[in-house]
DNA sequence: GCCAACGTTGGC
DNA sequence: GCCAACGTTGGC
C-alpha cells in the first residue's frame, strides 16, 4: 500500500498508536481490492512513493472490514466526491495498524534486482495503483531483505 | 459503444 | 520538469 511520505508516512501511522483510516483512494480497482481482496487481519507493506527514495519501509496490519471512506462525504476534504451517493458509496477503505518499521528502507531499485520478485505487481511497467497484491513468496522474500 | 482529450501517477 | 502509462470523462 503506497503513500507519499510528505502526506502520510509510516512514522505518522506509528505515532497514531492505534488503528488509522487508509483514506483517499479514488480508483475502482483499488476500491475492489479493499472490498474483495483484503481480509481483516491481513498484513501489508507500507510503501513510500513520490519521494527521494521510494521503497518499502515497514509492515502494517489490516484491522477492519471494508467500509465507506468517510472523506468522500466531507466537503472540506481534498478527497471529497460530490458524485458519491450516501446510500451507495463509491469509495471503500479499511483501518490499518502499525506493526513495525524496517531497520532500513528497501528501495524500489533493490526490489527490481532481487531474485524472486521478477513478477511482483509493483515492479510492472505502467503500474500505478496505490494498493497492489503481494504473493506469499514475495512477502517472505522481502521480509528477509532489510535485516535487523 | 467508440474514442479523443484530459488528468493523474510516479519514477527518473 | 519530463514523460510513459493508463484511468476517466463526455461528445457523438
Amino acid at each position: 500500500m503506497k503513500s507519499e511520505p510528505d502526506c502520510y508516512s509510516i512514522d505518522d501511522l506509528a505515532a497514531k498508536n492505534g488503528p488509522d483510516v487508509w483514506e483517499g483512494c479514488r480508483n475502482y480497482t483499488v476500491r475492489n481490492f479493499f472490498r474483495d481482496a483484503m481480509s481483516n487481519g491481513d498484513e501489508a507493506f507500507f510503501y513510500h512513493s513520490s519521494c527521494d527514495e521510494p521503497g518499502i519501509v515497514g509492515v502494517m496490519r489490516v484491522v477492519s472490514e471494508a467500509y465507506p471512506d468517510p472523506t468522500q462525504f466531507d466537503p472540506a476534504s481534498e478527497y471529497y466526491d460530490a458524485k458519491s451517493p450516501r446510500d451507495n458509496p463509491r469509495w471503500m477503505t479499511r483501518d490499518v495498524l502499525f506493526v513495525r518499521k524496517f531497520a532500513r528502507i528497501v528501495p524500489l531499485s533493490e526490489l527490481r534486482t532481487t531474485p524472486g520478485l521478477e513478477d511482483m505487481k509493483v515492479l510492472m511497467r505502467g503500474q500505478r495503483l496505490s494498493v497492489l497484491p503481494v504473493t506469499p513468496e514475495e512477502w517472505q522474500t522481502i521480509l528477509r531483505l532489510p535485516g535487523l
